[in-house]
DNA sequence: TCCTGTGAATCGCTTCACAGCT
DNA sequence: AGCTGTGAAGCGATTCACAGGA
């Protein structure tokens, strides 16, 4: 463990959640050859308050020179360490539909440390296929597979209907933590890492500000 | 526009977010022919503080009966009447790799009152199939294809590199809203509703807190 | 008695504003 | 002069705690 300033405080969620953006703007700039950059360019890239950057990467121990902004390379290389980037997280998707094959296949997977090592489904006619370079073995297999080897996160892209069931060989199988793509709240003990991505809560989340515009608003001619 | 009160105060978005969650735990209450919830029980499902749950529906303009708690079946209407369940709300998709299929093909959009009704790509081998019951159309007959007709939310699962083109076409196209899922910080005008998912944001904050964890606690004895 | 509805207290994040370093 | 680091104020959401209706 590393020994900066700032390291053995609790980190606000809210920080944690930005730091994948600032992460992004930096690679860009990084890309451009920005050798500097100051609070106020990074805060209107992320269309935040320049304040809440400079507290954030104060909270985490980081800083910048007065006068002149932050050294991009070394945020970067902070930011990358904070989240992990820099280690090998070994991933297991259950459910390997299109989601699962979107997942699979993702961007967001390769990069950052992500491996994809392990694909499972129940449906017969999956098993066996290779995805990427991956092949998908039967769920029931899962036990025998994770038992040994240690997955880092554990993904359930599968219908609400298995989902829990999924968690619960997930959990059976030692994974610390668990990334939910399925419209079901899960319920994993306390020590398990959970997160859940819904997709009809976006949508819905959607339709509720279209309808308030809606109402307020003019209402467009034709809404076939 | 109904007369319920409370109708006319700004909703906070951190009540909407917890609207479906709730409408999905009615649901299931319902399919169970339970008549009355009380917050207690409302909130210990949803996993929220229960005065939560009772301030949510106060301030909405929804009650329950002291000494009772709340009529399951008419919360559940009220839900899906704010949430606009009860409309029709046509949805544009870009990008038909496999996440856009997982998209056309999922629960969320069926249910809930989003209808896919249009698909588009810029990948001429996928121009002409059908997902769904809908037919892929190229990218470029997106204009005179929205133009005309008034999609609610256009929904970009494009590659990073093409969101902001697509988010551009789908503003000309006077699209009122729009949920992206590509990795990439969008540019649109303010009177555009835009929602932004981003998978590989769950994934750093996931990684950030298993390597919090792992600082902190005991290290598995073999982590492949 | 049970459970809602809500004022008041609290919490945590955000923003302001400015002292201080380069 | 320019830009960071941070105490203090501000603000929105959460939680407490209890009065009051069924």
């Amino acid at each position: 463990m590393v020994g900066e300033p700032g390291r053995n405080r609790r980190i606000p969620e809210a920080i944690v959640v930005r730091l994948p953006v600032y992460q992004r703007i930096l690679a860009e700039l990084l890309r451009g050859g920005t050798a500097t950059v100051s609070s106020e360019e990074l805060a209107t890239r992320a269309r935040v308050n320049a304040a809440k950057v400079r507290k954030d990467f104060s909270l985490l121990g980081w800083f910048g020179t007065r006068g002149t902004g932050y050294d991009t390379a070394y945020l970067a290389t902070q930011i990358d360490r904070a989240l992990g980037a820099a280690r090998d997280w070994p991933v297991a998707i259950v459910g390997i539909g299109n989601l699962g094959r979107a997942l699979a296949g993702s961007e967001g997977f390769s990069s950052h440390g992500f491996r994809v090592a392990w694909l499972f489904d129940a449906d017969p006619s999956v098993v066996g296929h290779v995805v990427g370079s991956t092949r998908v073995a039967h769920v029931d297999e899962l036990p025998a597979m994770l038992g040994a080897a240690h997955p880092a996160i554990g993904v359930i892209a599968t219908p609400a209907v298995a989902a829990q069931q999924v968690a619960d060989l997930l959990v059976a199988a030692g994974v610390p933590s668990i990334l939910n793509f399925a419209p079901r709240l899960l319920t994993v003990p306390g020590e398990v890492l959970l997160r859940s991505v819904d997709l009809s809560i976006e949508l819905q989340v959607m339709s509720f500000h279209l309808q308030q515009a809606d109402g307020d608003l003019r209402r467009p001619a034709h809404w076939p």
